[in-house]
DNA sequence: GTCTATAGCCGGATAGAC
DNA sequence: GTCTATCCGGCTATAGAC
């Protein structure tokens, strides 16, 4: 059993976890070379390679921390009531997963590595599967509250509606990260024009 | 003036790029090489040389031809009245822009892409534009038609609803490009539970 | 455990024969 | 105009000193 392994390795993993990422950002996950996420951390080569086998499983890692940071939060917030409407739902989300542009910008590459990287689809799938899920909850609960429906009608319609309302989300990241004159706010409003 | 090239230059271009955007589709952007390109198009080195000064101009062309291909069309087809309800409108505007899934993958590349390369962020940046025009048109004649707004509350609408819209535009093309179940008709019905 | 130096490879682009 | 052969640079991953 290692004495100050076990924590100092972590905190050595996310050190360089961290560092990738940032690389990632301002260069792109294919474009970013070892040498960049090397400088980046501070370490050396050989320091990086006791810790990840490949850059590959460093991408995988650095994704992982990007998706998984909050994920656990978005059901938490959802079980407070009164429930929100839609357009303050987008923007609880939002803020829960990706606060940041930048985090913004990370989720669309990591969509379209999925393409390519099964372990990168993996983590794409299971992270829509559960959002999918909360979606249905939500939407069921809104609807009950808002609309007065019962449980049945309300549940059928919030799984009709459920792949609607994940655009929205997805939307809200692409657009976040893609049109520099996004405004959070009106987009919030948008959501509420169509989901009155 | 050359005799046969301008046609057969065109030709020859287009014969090129058509061998890239496979390449692009089974190995993603990044992870095509020239080699690859070389051998999908059946040419050599030289001669690909010859009609694109670097392997990105190939992908500049490739990213055009994909979503410049029918982007006249969307516009002409809301032209038509009767109006199509939102849920016919997604699946009208998606056979015109991204009919197949393949396509739509070459699409969230392209979103990826055009992080960090100027040519694809004009590209993206430029079909943005146009489609939002083309839904505040859209969303301000169905909600005139279908709701009896006047012609300015009816703009009005269809100016705040626009970036909810265009989510589930995209929505569309990212879900149907990772979901291995995505069901069109059942997007659209989703599209209709919420836009009813 | 950590660094430096480097092996080995593959990438894009070009030169020159035909 | 087109092909073959090749250059050079940068990449990932490792070997070996400390």
């Amino acid at each position: 059993m290692p004495k100050v392994s076990a924590a100092h390795r972590e905190a050595r993993r996310s050190q360089i976890v961290e560092a990738a990422l940032q690389c990632f950002i301002h260069k792109g996950f294919q474009r970013t070379s070892m040498a960049d996420i090397i400088e980046a951390s501070g370490l050396s080569a050989g320091a990086i390679y006791l810790h990840f086998a490949s850059k590959q499983e460093i991408a995988s890692a650095a994704a992982q921390s990007v998706v998984g940071r909050r994920v656990g939060d978005i059901r938490d917030r959802l079980t407070q009531s009164p429930l929100p409407d839609p357009g303050q739902f987008v923007q609880l989300v939002m803020t829960g997963l990706a606060t940041e542009v930048h985090d913004s910008r990370l989720l669309v590459q990591l969509w379209a590595e999925s393409f390519f990287d099964p372990a990168m689809s993996q983590l794409v799938d299971g992270v829509f599967q559960r959002l999918r899920a909360v979606l249905v909850d939500y939407l069921a609960g809104w609807s009950a509250a808002e609309r007065g429906l019962d449980a049945d009608a309300a549940r059928a319609w919030g799984e009709r509606a459920a792949p609607a309302m994940l655009s929205l989300l997805q939307g809200h990241i692409l657009q976040s990260a893609i049109l520099p004159s996004f405004d959070t706010d009106a987009y919030a409003d948008a959501v509420r024009a169509v989901l009155p």
